[in-house]
RNA sequence: CGCGGGGUAGAGCAGCCUGGUAGCUCGUCGGGCUCAUAACCCGGAGGUCGAAGGUUCAAAUCCUUCCCCCGCAACCA
């Protein structure tokens, strides 16, 4: 196991506004980072904006604004958006920002000097009207100009590729060596059989038809293109090549830190070939894993701005909380597969988990626990009834579990697991019957270990929730007595909560009505 | 013949790699409990596992062919 983690988000194109696809990768990623740091582990959290290429330009003139205007208003918006779903990132990089684009010209120059960087021609589909370049499907069979319908015309611009093919054999022994890197697992067979196998073509990593990015400073007419510039964020926040690289040294160079992607599957090919190329070239390390995430469809359809079925995060959160949205995200689809966003689905997932399972648990115990003791939890006294015994063992094993599948990325499982013990909970309480322990005097004993276990049981399952219900996690544990967040560290020892007086019970996760919900969740959604 | 993923109860999914009583969540039907957010617990019904062939004592699981859906194919996670 490794002492330190370094985790991130892919860095945002801000051309518009950011959706729940976007919100979904970086809301995992957070749960991932304070996961992390509730195991006591050093983590740094990176996310970030890709600001430069030719549709940021020309966005930007549409709206009548310079690029850089145009970047910095629509990033004050992602960062609010952040703040709101409580992403708790160490950095947030900009590829504008002078700490990056000052390295990602060094970088240029030295794979240029070591002759991994060469200049030749790009060969595309010219549109002189929109003087633009179009790749062969994006003028379809027509052969016109996917913006202005005009003809276009074969040219060629100079441009700088990257010798690609040069590192192919030593990438595929990497993979081998490392079974994990590309994760899940049939995203790295779709990697070789399609991009490496037939021969990896050298990538264009620069363009002279349009001007919004880092100028190439050995040839100016050039600016640096796309992954080069983007991918290289990772390491630029961090301050490698900079005077100040103590970042650097401590979460990317020492091979104790654990370095992670999150990607979304898009952009899984620019991540597990072209990335860890580039780091062999420069002589770097490379990153432990890229996990490539599905993505959230909309009725078998993928979300998209031209489809009009984009799904908003901010309204959501308004109405339902920031942790249900949270909690629907991390939940609801198997991370590593697609899934697919049902305002029917979002309100079945809050009302049976949240609402019914865990907040009405935490809701009957407290009740109980005023009741029959007046607010204090009874001091642990081990297990006496074959049910104690099994709550007892599921609590402890959940812990571990936890643990352990979080540690594999495996996040969904790893909730499955505690709504599983939330669940063994709520049937506890019917084999126990605390209602009728209660009426006989002689069995207070036993009633004390009931209410102690279930208050454990509860204290456990929040602090494995914490990493997810940021906000409600807060009243959760002022309910159960205690101001102090308990980390992963606390919760092995039932003693933990002996004497805890409890707070009046308030239902943390109302239920929703679907009738009402899900029209309103309907029409939130963006509309062409 | 571009590449990849998928077609399993009314809905959404797991299982397939390492063949051997078809599982989970929701819904539905019936029962129980009464501490609780009309919540919780127990039980039942419901599937020829896309189609056809093949291998095998045995196939959702392996092989072949076909049908249908979806994603990707230089920048929407």
């Amino acid at each position: 196991m490794k002492t330190k983690f370094y985790i991130t988000t892919p860095i945002y194109y801000p051309s518009a506004k950011l959706h729940i696809g976007h919100a979904y990768s970086t809301v995992v990623t957070d749960v991932f980072a304070r996961y992390k740091r509730l195991a006591g582990v050093p983590t740094y959290f990176l996310t970030g904006t890709d600001e430069h290429g030719q549709k940021i330009q020309e966005t930007a003139e549409k709206n009548g604004k310079s690029p850089q205007q145009f970047v910095d208003d629509v990033v004050v918006g992602i960062k609010e958006l952040w703040s709101k779903m409580r992403i708790s990132y160490d950095d947030f990089i900009r590829t504008t920002e002078p700490r990056h684009e000052k390295v990602v010209q060094q970088i240029f120059s030295q794979l240029l000097k070591q002759d991994d960087i060469y200049l030749s021609k790009y060969q595309g589909w010219y549109c002189k009207f929109c003087e633009s370049f179009w790749t062969d499907t994006q003028i379809g069979e027509a052969k016109v100009c996917p913006d202005c319908k005009r003809a276009v015309h074969p040219e060629a611009e100079d441009a700088y590729f990257f010798r690609m093919s040069k590192y192919a054999d030593r990438l595929m022994d990497y993979y081998q060596k490392n079974p994990l890197f590309i994760t899940p697992e049939s995203r790295k067979n779709e990697m070789i059989n399609t991009f490496i196998k037939p021969g990896l073509a050298d990538l264009c990593v620069s363009r002279t038809s349009f001007s919004w990015g880092v100028k190439v400073k050995e040839d100016p007419r050039h600016v640096v293109y796309v992954w080069l510039d983007a991918l290289t964020n990772y390491i630029t926040a961090l301050g490698y090549g900079s005077a100040k690289p103590d970042l650097y040294e401590k979460f990317w160079k020492d091979p104790q830190s654990e370095v992670i992607h999150i990607v979304g599957s898009d952009i899984t090919r620019f991540h597990v070939i072209y990335w860890p190329i580039f780091l062999m070239a420069l002589g770097l390390r490379l990153p432990d894993r890229v996990f490539a995430h599905g993505l959230l469809m909309m009725k078998d359809a993928k979300m998209s701005k031209s489809k009009g079925n984009v799904i908003d995060p901010l309204p959501l959160m308004e109405k339902y909380g920031v942790d249900t949205v949270r909690y629907y995200l991390v939940r609801e689809t198997v991370f590593g597969g697609d899934g697919q966003f049902s305002p029917e689905q979002f309100v079945e997932r809050i009302n049976t988990d949240l609402a019914n399972d865990f907040g009405n648990l935490l809701n009957r115990t407290i009740n109980m626990v005023n009741k029959y003791f007046q607010g204090v939890v009874p001091n642990y006294q081990g297990p006496i009834s074959e049910f104690d015994h099994q709550l007892a063992s599921l609590t402890s094993q959940t812990i571990q579990d936890y643990q352990t599948l979080m540690n594999q990325l495996l996040i969904t499982e790893a909730y499955a697991k505690v709504n599983q013990l939330v669940a063994r909970a709520n049937k506890y309480i019917d084999e126990t019957q605390p209602w009728n322990l209660a009426k006989d005097p002689n069995k207070l004993k036993s009633l004390q270990v009931v209410m102690h276990q279930l208050i454990y049981t509860l204290y456990v399952s929040g602090t494995l929730y914490q990493p997810i219900l940021v906000t409600t996690s807060d009243a959760f544990f002022l309910q159960l007595g205690t101001k102090e967040k308990p980390t992963l560290k606390m919760i092995a020892d039932p003693k933990v909560v002996n004497g805890l007086k409890l707070n009046p019970p308030i239902p943390l996760f109302p239920r929703l009505d679907p009738l009402i919900e899900v029209p309103f969740i309907q029409s939130t959604i963006l509309k062409k």
